[in-house]
DNA sequence: AATATGTTTTTTATCCATAACAGAAAAACG
DNA sequence: CGTTTTTCTGTTATGGATAAAAAACATATT
């Protein structure tokens, strides 16, 4: 059966919205509630129906009002709201990374399916899409191999990397100043700036913005295939950066730092100039990646 | 359940060997033909027994041998001894190429199940994995989105194509002469002279040796998202080829020849050179492609 | 002792059933 | 008459069941 994780989160968001109204207040409609909750009127008919049988909502059709003040704990446990798929990824990459799982590693499905609990097609289906990722490979009627999170990997990895943000970086310096981009890029770099202001504190926020300048750079002049190899880059990062913690405020405002140079690159609209930087950022971020793979 | 194209393709195999045999021939012990088959010793036994329930086979034990003359429509049919996943392949790239197909069209699940003749699992599987050639999207919980196998597709393939083969033409043209690469590239080459050679009667063969071409230069300096973006270009172009037949044999020889100029090169171990030849063979394979898409 | 066959256990591929979700058509409202 | 709600229909997500295939284990043969 589906789970039901789309109605849970919309219920939470639900339950957030009604909070913020008075009681007596008349509801949006269903189609508006639709659009803002992300989900299809059907969802909202249903949560707003449990909303109806829990007593925080009254009346009905058109008439439909806040009805009882919503007490803190009617939300839904977080854990529920996330959809089966997402969580079998976070348990593959905690699996994975955890290092007990050697190079060569059978993965078995059933077994994988009970550890997670969740059934075999699950499992089937995060393989598949996760082959992408060259961390497993498939041999038909007989398993998945697990290649492991290798120091190769890691080349391999930012070889390709490298290749496309510099093409990336050099078109980007092309773009006439009438381009959309150098108002997001100013905007991010006000970011970079804030950030580096409080670096004590926040410098556990640089890797949200450290993806979200990296994947501006390079949707800059569209490729899916970069879209795509980018997922690929965020997922590794995100859950690397996890398990590796290791001198993360100081390597995170030496990162800071290239990006701001990277900027002024940018800005200047060099080709050669964009390119260098990236250069040397790049080197930089894939030192950092190889350094986590030596010994303490 | 699990269709059995792998017991039909060992039990046709086999008939083939055991038709070179004279009759009161011994087989060879089930490890052996298990190596040859490429199948599991379990299947091997299966046929075996299959065979001996025809009467093709005796004795048992050590002391199985061929008993009786093998007539020709003993075999199973070809067709049921494709992999499901490998029909659904087939039938997709048909449908998606026939060409009434419009770029926006929703994709069913369930629809094209029954119109491919097999289970939904096997179409959702089967979208999964071809949701890296960027011709299709997911909208979770509202089914598959085809992108349509438009110009725009074609040249951000070919964007990828080129930053790909031409740094590994570069890197192989440094490749010490000692390199084993260099022998098989030495052999394509014959393999080149001859089909031009031979270019009226056998111009269909070239799609093949133009693939293990470029794979080969591709292989040099290995690196696993190259290897699968290659797996992309290959199926790409082994249907589109097959739909697109203008000119074929006259495009099929200028091919030749600027691999034969790509050859020169890369044997000169010059990187540049390398590199520029490479860049003329991609730009007129590209042109070759987009030409497919302007009208007559 | 190595290699073969016989037997049992594990695991994958594939279909199917069903609840959750989306979307369209029909009816009601203002 | 356009918007909202109600009702209906169709589609996807996910678990489970089962035959096919692989792999492990046990025994026999040379």
């Amino acid at each position: 059966m589906k789970s039901d994780t789309v109605f849970k989160r919309a219920f939470n968001d639900m339950l957030t919205l009604v909070g913020q109204q008075e009681i007596g207040a008349i509801l949006p409609s269903e189609n508006d509630l639709s659009t803002r909750l992300g989900v299809s009127r059907t969802t909202v008919r249903k949560v707003l129906a449990q909303l109806d049988a829990r007593g925080y909502v009254g009346g009905q059709g058109r008439n439909r009002l806040v009805q009882a003040l919503v007490p803190g704990d009617a939300h839904f446990p977080q854990i529920e709201t996330v959809p089966t798929a997402q969580q079998v990824e976070k348990s593959f990459m905690e699996w994975m990374l955890r290092g007990d799982t050697k190079p060569g590693a059978q993965i078995n499905e059933l077994e994988m399916a009970r550890a997670f609990g969740v059934g075999t097609t699950g499992i089937r289906e995060f393989l598949n899409r996760f082959r992408r990722f060259g961390l497993i490979e498939k041999r038909p009627n007989a398993g998945w191999l697990f290649k492991g999170f290798t120091q190769d990997f890691a080349m391999e990895l930012f070889e390709i990397r490298e290749m496309f943000e510099l093409r990336s970086a050099q078109a980007l310096a092309g773009l006439p100043p009438t381009a959309p981009i150098w108002t997001a890029l100013r905007q991010l770099e006000r970011e970079h700036h804030a950030l580096l202001g409080d670096i004590d504190a926040r410098f556990h926020d640089f890797s949200d913005l450290d993806n979200r300048f990296h994947r501006l750079i390079n949707a800059a002049v569209p490729n899916r295939f970069i879209d795509d190899f980018y997922d690929i880059i965020t997922v590794i990062f995100h859950y690397h950066y996890q398990w590796n913690k290791r001198d993360e405020r100081q390597r995170n405002e030496v990162a800071i730092r290239e990006h701001l140079a990277y900027f002024d690159a940018l800005f200047s609209r060099d080709s050669q100039r964009a390119r260098a930087a990236c250069s040397i950022h790049l080197a930089s971020a894939k030192h950092t990646m190889l350094a986590a793979f030596s010994p303490d």
